[in-house]
DNA sequence: TGACTCACG
DNA sequence: ACGTACGTGAGTCAG
């Protein structure tokens, strides 16, 4: 027989530290459970075994079979984040049929030797799946070690295990009699490592072989007094590192088969939570209504009709699905469905009131053949947005699940009758949560914005571009050239692997920072061996040439519709922060920082007989700070007007402003950046190449300069430690699960997060409004002049050369006074026929 | 698919 | 002892 044995808790353990926070919308922690289910399947796929069963520990309640009383008393209880999980694994690992295996006194490890034990006769494989090497003193006869790694496993069998270690498999006791293991407080001999026991092991055999001859062996005299003197600490920990094989398991070995699964309590279960991607890989349909309560409350009559152009002066409030050019619409418990355009576009001008699930491409359409969307009260995805911006998607399934409304038992109506509940439901938590106002004033408004904005596009110059990737594909092959003749042979710069062995390996070059497949050869390592060697320039110059050429001029060109225009999908639920994010193309990481990527925006031009005109807020995001902070100091420089980073580098560095040289000012403004990502020496050093003392010092400095942003931020963290989210000035939420993570990196970056959220959150609100207010006031001074991209702090209009002075004059207006903030909000405007000339 | 690298605010 | 600033999207390689 063929089986797969796991240790289920080792590898929950790995999958719950190794896989970012997840949660359902309740909170409950589903990392682990997703982690191991996917290792589970994966290695399902690979064996293909014909029984699997899981183990998991089971302490006794009063005592050990290692009754010692110092044995993994280390060990750390296991967070309530994880311990949580375990029951639920167990159970749906039931649920599909796995059998779970736990003796009381017995750990997981103890049960997987008893189950390789069991399935030793000559037709048996078993292969152990564990994160913990300690396992591989299995291997043999039938058994193969699957050891679970960063992210993958790989399979040990003896002769991999004896090509690593030199010794057999189960010899890797004797080593840890010697060199100890302190995660699992075996003590070995003190003052024996894990190179000396190695090499001792394999030269005697074993540790009762190495003891025997100890008088005779050639030894270092410090070696041999430590070996004397930790003789009974060796041995005692040879029994603990020695995993059983006669644990109390069921002998039955036709039980280990797989059972018919249970589906539907799997799917119920995966439903409660939320994991409805892992439902899918299952191949389980979502779950219904438990019968029993669908017995309780009958579902209504549904009737489907085809919609007439009778039924919409008759249609009440109703709400819609839009999607891939036909309408579903339901009003009480009529249920229509439209392909027809004309039509679709008479229900959306009507004055019904209407719900949206998703309202965008609704607009789209309507820009689209000159019709109106009226009297659209509400939208679903937006709200669902705003009441958890970390869901991946909004789709009326999942939103389902995250706001808690039942299904219908119909699956054929599932999501769809079950939508009027939905928004009702939103429409309650969005009020309730105090963002009614940011759903109302700001996103929902700004939804037609942002259909108009890709509806309309940005010309582009395919020739010039055509013609500026020329030029790069020549500078790129000489530099391929010039390379390849300095490394002394030709391979794939792009290859990270392969250009790490040219420099570390080939040319010798001093290995910079580590990652997980080798050594990097990011742009900070390169820079450093510029003075080195000049093949690293020539790779950084490679690097920057073939990034414009296959993202911004291939990748763009394919982006160039027939109307010579690239149409930007703007997506608003997309990030966590309450930005919005473009792309297909992205054009808001167009080059601008560098001369030669710069000269992209040649490309983006405005149509003939038209301008571009680019506003962009001064230090929105500090201003922002300044406000919330309510810091004086920071405040008055801003109504002072004063250049921010020469003023902070002078308070900072204590000097008056005429004394700030350039680096000082690099520094403050470095520092200003840092305290919004939530700042930290290490980084800040890196950034600004000083020590970290240094840096640390002008953190310090600077918080004491600014004492209530130290406040503003220590209070955030603190409100977002009890509340569980942070806010911003008009009420959007991010929630941060993180800070409750038990892994000391995921706090920190939750921290970070907290103190990030409402700076760069509020800015984003500010634009948002702004975009609202430029787009009516273009619209209501009917000027033409029509707002086509923003890029986080900065809009562009495409404006007819007649109207440039009034709709620059709309653009700085409305930008300036979107908000009133306790600092002025400035914005600058400038017009150009490209974008490269528009933007300063 | 995930990791790496790099473009932007 | 360990990792190291926030938020995105896209192209490429390698398993």
């Amino acid at each position: 027989m063929r089986i797969l044995v796991i240790d289920g808790n080792s590898i929950l353990n790995r999958a719950f530290y190794g896989i970012r926070v997840l949660t359902s919308s309740k909170g409950f922690p589903t990392n682990a459970l997703t982690g191991f289910l996917n290792i589970y399947l994966r290695e399902l796929d690979r064996v293909k075994p014909d029984g699997a069963a899981v183990a998991f520990d089971l302490p006794a309640p009063t005592f050990r079979h290692k009754a010692c009383d110092f044995y993994k008393a280390t060990r750390k209880g296991m967070p309530d984040e994880l311990a949580l999980q375990l029951p639920k694994a167990k159970e749906l690992l039931r649920d599909l049929g796995v059998k779970i295996l736990e003796c009381e006194g017995f750990e997981a490890d103890d049960i997987l030797g008893s189950v390789a034990e069991l399935f030793s006769k000559p037709d048996d494989e078993v292969f152990i799946l564990s994160g913990d090497r300690d396992i591989l003193q299995l291997i043999g006869g039938s058994a193969t070690v699957l050891l679970a790694k960063n992210s993958d496993t790989s399979p040990y069998d003896r002769e991999k295990f004896i090509e690593e270690y030199g010794v057999e498999p189960i010899r890797l006791i004797d080593i840890k009699a010697l060199m100890g293991d302190s995660s699992d407080n075996i003590p070995g001999v003190p003052g024996i490592g894990e190179k000396t026991a190695k090499a001792l092991i394999a030269e005697h055999g074993s540790l009762e072989a190495l003891y025997d001859r100890l008088g005779e062996a050639k030894l270092t005299p410090s070696v041999r007094s430590k070996l004397e003197n930790g003789r009974d600490s060796a041995f005692q920990s040879k029994w603990l590192a020695t995993i059983v094989r006669n644990a109390p398991i069921p002998k039955e070995r036709e039980s280990y088969l797989f059972s018919e699964p249970d589906c539907s309590a799997a799917a119920a279960l995966l439903s409660e939570l939320e994991m409805f991607k892992m439902m899918e890989k299952l191949g389980l349909e979502r779950a219904a209504v438990p019968a029993a309560k669908a017995a309780e409350a009958p579902e209504p009559e549904i009737t489907v009709k085809e919609l007439t152009r009778e039924d919409i002066p008759a249609l009440g409030e109703s709400c819609f699905i839009f999607r891939d050019g036909a309408l579903q619409l339901i009003s009480g418990s009529s249920v229509f469905t439209s392909e027809d355009i004309g039509l679709i576009l008479e229900y959306f001008a009507s004055p019904q009131k209407k719900t949206a699930f998703s309202a965008k491409a609704a607009y789209k359409l309507c820009f689209g053949s000159g019709g109106e969307l009226n009297s659209l009260a509400f939208i679903c995805d937006l709200a669902g947005y705003l009441l958890n911006s970390q869901a991946t998607d909004y789709t009326i399934g999942n939103l389902c699940g995250v706001n808690n409304v039942k299904y219908s038992s119909n699956p054929d109506f599932a999501d769809i009758i079950s939508l009027p509940a939905l928004s009702k439901k939103l429409r309650e938590e969005v009020e309730r949560t105090g963002m009614a106002s940011l759903l109302y004033d700001i996103e929902q408004p700004l939804c037609e914005v942002l259909a108009s904005m890709e509806v309309i596009g940005v010309r582009a110059d395919s020739d010039g571009i055509r013609a500026f990737g020329e030029g790069l594909r020549a500078d790129i092959s000489e530099l391929e050239q010039r390379i390849w003749l300095q490394a002394g042979r030709e391979f794939n710069i792009n290859s990270s692997k392969q250009l790490g062995e040219v420099l570390f390996d080939g040319l010798g070059l001093p290995r910079g920072k580590k990652n997980h497949r080798g050594y990097s050869t990011s742009a900070e390592v390169l820079e450093d061996l510029v003075p080195i060697h000049p093949i690293a320039q020539d790779i950084l110059d490679y690097r920057t040439l073939t990034k414009l050429l296959s993202t911004y001029v291939d990748g763009l060109l394919e982006e160039v519709g027939p109307d010579g225009r690239v149409h930007s999908e703007f997506k608003q639920t997309e990030t966590r922060t309450g930005r919005i994010s473009s792309s297909n193309p992205n054009m808001q990481n167009i080059p601008v920082r560098k001369e030669l990527g710069r000269n992209m925006r040649k490309f983006f031009v405005a149509a003939d007989g038209k301008v571009l005109l680019d506003a962009d807020y001064s230090q929105i995001e500090l201003r922002v700070l300044a406000s919330m902070s309510g810091d004086e100091n920071m405040r008055e420089a801003f109504l002072s007007g004063a250049d921010i980073h020469t003023r902070t580098a002078a308070q900072v560095f204590g000097l008056p402003e005429e004394f700030v040289d350039p680096d000082m000012r690099r520094a403050a403004k470095a520092v200003n950046f840092g305290i919004i990502y939530g700042i930290g020496a290490f980084s800040l050093s890196k950034d600004i190449n000083c020590s970290v003392a240094e840096a640390d010092r002008y953190i310090k400095n600077y918080l004491g300069t600014y004492p209530k942003i130290d406040k503003f931020m220590n209070d955030t963290v603190e409100f977002a430690q009890k509340n569980g989210y942070v806010t911003t000035l008009f009420g959007r939420r991010r929630y941060i699960p993180e800070l409750r993570a038990s892994n000391r990196n995921l706090q920190a970056f939750g921290k970070r997060a907290a103190m990030n959220a409402p700076v760069q959150g509020t800015a984003a609100d500010i634009i948002k409004i702004a975009m609202v207010k430029v787009y009516r006031r273009l619209k209501e001074e009917n000027l033409d002049a029509k707002l086509i991209l923003q890029v986080h702090d900065e809009l562009i209009v495409e404006a007819a050369e007649s109207c440039r002075e009034q709709a620059a004059k709309v653009l700085s207006e409305e930008m300036q006074k979107a908000v009133s903030l306790s600092v002025p909000l400035t914005a600058e405007v400038n017009a150009g026929r490209s974008w490269y000339d528009a933007k300063g």
